[in-house]
DNA sequence: GCTAAGTCACTAACTAGCTTAGCTATATTT
DNA sequence: AAATATAGCTAAGCTAGTTAGTGACTTAGC
């Protein structure tokens, strides 16, 4: 079904520019998602939500905090530990061009009837289903 | 709606394992995918497409003819230009690995009744217009 | 209280894959 | 015929990841 090709397809054109606008990667985007739907974590947590070494991890909040995006702050309790706290106003930057889309995909959810809400949801379960199949037929490294 | 969001996270993993699957990168893959609906294409066709430059285009066209899954011919009629022909065998086993994917999400769409069908359609094109309208809202370079 | 083992975040050095600049051969335009 | 543009490539450089290793710190065990 080419709609939901386009669909992907317009994902990774949004995630594209959005990292362009916020002058990060799509590394750094991702990260920034995490913290702002986390909160703030620690580098070994974003290394693990990124899949990437702690080195690497290191290296993208150095960018991160020299875009102004998040602080480094000391661990409460933990001295091995550094804090990465999201800035609000780059949080507000981030929200400020994704939600209308949220916003919007929310609304057309809403403005299904019951029977309809029934149909897309089993599809795009059905959808789930095949390309979970297909991911754990393929090796995985 | 968290299946769409589930669907695009899938759609990353099935691309990293079948890139690793076929010994490619993603954008090895993404110039597989070129070449499997469109067949032959020149180099510079593909860096078009991927939108990199002909330097990345001649080095994208090298791992994929040292791992197999291209050939480089000379043009019939324009001795600069090179044609990046697929190899069969490496088409066939890409189709051997999405075939699945795709006949099945086939499958779910003509299963559905044609109210269904129109309730699908509708929403993904509203999903469309809203990530569209999106994209074009964020600065383009 | 001390020691051993493990964890965290970082640095150094390296690699992969892109870029720009520039080149030669070729095609097109004037 | 000369000037200009294009294609694909090489060389050098940059970005962003990796592994290996390190010092500071925490936890477990005695």
């Amino acid at each position: 079904m080419e709609r939901l090709q386009e669909v992907g397809a317009l994902t990774r054109v949004i995630e594209k520019r959005l990292s362009g606008a916020l002058g990060v990667n799509t590394t750094g985007l991702s990260a920034m998602e995490h913290l702002a739907s986390e909160g703030p974590l620690t580098a070994k947590d974003l290394a693990d939500r990124l899949r990437v070494s702690t080195a690497a991890s290191t290296h993208i909040v150095d960018r991160l905090e020299n875009a102004g995006h998040v602080v480094r702050r000391p661990h409460a309790t933990d001295r091995r530990k550094v804090l990465v706290e999201p800035v609000q106003e780059s949080m507000a930057r981030l929200f400020g061009h994704l939600g209308p889309l949220l916003h919007g995909v929310e609304g057309l959810v809403e403005a299904l009837s019951p029977e309809d809400r029934a149909a897309v949801e089993n599809f795009l379960a059905g959808v789930v289903w095949i390309y979970t199949d297909t991911a754990d037929s393929l090796p995985q490294d």
